[in-house]
RNA sequence: GCGCCCGUAGCUCAGCUGGAUAGAGCGUUGGCCUCCGAAGCCAAAGGUCCCGCGUUCGAAUCGCGGCGGGCGCACCA
């Protein structure tokens, strides 16, 4: 609807052009926004505002002359107008709205869903939780958010992979297996002092306990030194929280393509390869016994250790391999979901990116700000040392998979997040997944009823939908036009909370239709028709959007 | 000290690639079930869009400077 009226502008304006009566030095762009006031049209361009300077004319004059050069061929504007300074409004023809319904009916859940990325590759990491403890929350709200952008991005046409990377190289592995062995150790009955800085939570206990009835650890490093029973603690430990954090995950509905091993990239020489091409290239250097990236050559505040004095790897060797390995792999585009606290480290690995070079915005990091739990409103210290956190399995058994992923959806990433488990509890039929699910099942009711009495929605042929003349049913109409273009924007902008406020929007525009009209009425067939018609075809555009947020559409609640 | 994010209704937050009278949910007040699901609907009350300056025909939106909150500034991961 929007491509067809910026169509129509684009050659008034050329019109205006070859006739002399616009400059156009420089091509407009056209913007066309739906009004927040229905007074003010179906679609509403600001365009003379913005040209009138260039043109040297009042911007009502310019939108004068571009209304005179507009030919509608195709005649879907109904009436415009010059509004204010000079906007100019259009008003569309009903019956050019409810193709839609037509649309919708023929693509099914293909609806709005353009071919934009054109099958080129995206990988969407996330999560990559350290397998050294239980998910909690703010993971969660990582895995619902990587998870929709991911189905968004899919959605608009790009062949995307979920993918997980697990730091199991490094030193928490490593305090893993220790506060494993300790307790493992107590619980055999030696004296065996807790490493200081180590993992307070009962699940150590529990890998403990579950460690001595194993087949690869069993009671065999009961009167072991740690060095000794090192490599099997901590093969043992992060396997088990591995299976644990998968389980979690699939429990909240996300299944990773790749699971990708940091430990895997010491062991096949990559990080050493991956060093050389940086030396190479000229990007890193020995200074002061240790090995820099320069990464002030991007902009980075300053140059960072890649090997340290002793030799040993940072952080930042195994990530220099990694995203060496993903562009490797051919993405056009690499999306790093992380935790706000690691913000300062992006400049680093866009250095690296570009010190191999790519293009800097090949890589695109998305902060999700850290989830703060309330219970009793009062907020709930988390440290992960200290064993005290909120995990994820907790809340999904609390609110359920469904309202936990829409929570964490209907907010932006860069917004904190407080999530009041009493509220999410106590409330939970106030939560707006419900809202959204109860339009949902409350169409399905509609079909339910309307089967038992034996009337069938009709077939695209035989529906009239020129009899969908109420207001109510238009405001239906045109909310469902806009989601190609809501999907579009959300994924260009790797939005997916835009999807929620969507669908809370066509919700309540359904809820307020059923309330003050009938869908079926036995005494006009053709109507309830139309009107069942309708509803099918919202109830397509519901189902995909949940869908893409990954929350289940019920038939019933 | 430097950097990133946030500051919008009593609370939690949308809106921020500049547009017309700033929105939603919760909470508060009042109304709506003889009728397809009341997990719903309608209405009312509720605002210095943190402050100031600037750019602009036009600023919640952009720029600069403050203030307040969160986070980060390792040869940790």
């Amino acid at each position: 609807m929007k491509q067809t009226l910026t169509e129509i502008l684009l050659q008034a304006l050329r019109r205006a052009k070859d006739k002399g009566e616009l400059k156009l030095e420089t091509q407009p762009t056209i913007t066309l926004d739906t009004p927040k006031d229905k007074n003010h049209g179906d679609l509403a361009t600001t365009m003379a505002l913005a040209m009138a300077k260039a043109e040297g004319k009042p911007p009502r004059k310019v939108a004068e002359t571009i209304l005179a050069n507009i030919q509608d061929e195709e005649g879907i504007i109904a009436k415009t107008e010059i509004a204010g300074p000079g906007f100019i409004n259009f008003f569309l023809k009903q019956d050019r709205w409810r193709k839609t319904l037509f649309d919708i009916d023929d693509q099914g859940h293909e609806f709005g869903f353009k071919d934009i990325g054109k099958g080129e590759k995206v990988q969407v990491e996330f999560v990559s939780a350290n397998p050294t403890g239980p998910l909690h929350v703010g993971h969660g709200r990582g895995a619902a958010v990587g998870d929709a952008l991911a189905n968004l991005l899919a959605a608009v046409g790009y062949d995307v992979q979920r993918e997980f990377y697990i730091n199991d190289a490094g030193r928490q592995v490593k305090l893993l297996a220790r506060s494993v062995y300790s307790r493992y150790r107590q619980m055999h009955g030696k004296d065996e002092p807790f490493p200081e800085d180590g993992y307070h939570g009962t699940y150590i206990n529990e890998i403990s306990a579950s460690a001595s009835t194993s087949a690869s650890v069993g009671l065999e490093y009961i009167d072991r030194s740690f060095e000794e029973s090192e490599r099997a603690f901590a093969e043992y430990s992060k396997d088990q929280m591995l299976a644990d954090i998968k389980k979690d995950l699939e429990d909240f509905g996300v299944r990773f393509d790749v699971w990708f091993s940091e430990k895997s990239l010491l062991a096949d020489g990559s990080v050493k390869k991956s060093i050389e091409e940086l030396k190479e290239r000229g990007f890193a250097y020995e200074q002061d016994g240790a090995l820099w990236l320069k990464s002030t050559a991007f902009g980075d505040d300053k140059d960072r250790v890649i090997i340290k004095k002793d030799g040993e790897y940072t952080y930042l060797a195994t990530d220099i391999a990694y995203h060496r390995n993903k562009l490797a792999r051919g993405f056009s585009q690499l999306v790093n979901i992380w935790g706000a606290d690691h913000h300062g480290y992006i400049p680093r690995v866009q250095a690296v990116i570009q010190a191999f070079g790519h293009p800097k915005d090949s890589l695109h990091v998305i902060l999700i700000q850290l989830v703060a739990i309330l219970r009793h409103g009062q907020p709930v210290p988390m440290s992960k040392r200290a064993g005290t956190f909120v995990t994820l399995r907790d809340v999904v058994a609390d609110v359920g998979a469904d309202a936990a992923r829409y929570i964490f959806l209907t907010r932006k990433t860069d917004s904190h997040l407080d999530f009041d488990l009493d509220i999410a509890k106590e409330q939970s039929r106030e939560n707006p997944v419900y809202y959204v699910q109860y339009a949902h099942a409350r169409i399905s009711s509609i079909f339910r009823e309307t089967e038992s009495r034996g009337i069938k929605i009709p077939a695209r042929e035989t529906v009239q939908i020129d009899l969908l003349d109420l207001e109510e049913e238009q405001n239906l109409i045109k909310a469902l036009a806009r989601f190609p273009e809501m999907i579009e924007e959300a994924a260009l902008a790797y939005e997916p909370h835009r999807l929620t406020f969507y669908l809370q929007d066509l919700a309540g525009t359904l809820h307020n239709y059923y309330y003050k009209h009938r869908v079926i009425d036995a005494e006009n067939p053709a109507k309830t028709g139309a009107r069942l018609f309708l509803m099918k075809q919202i109830r397509i555009v519901i189902q995909s959007a949940l869908k893409i947020l990954g929350v289940a559409a019920p038939e019933k609640m």
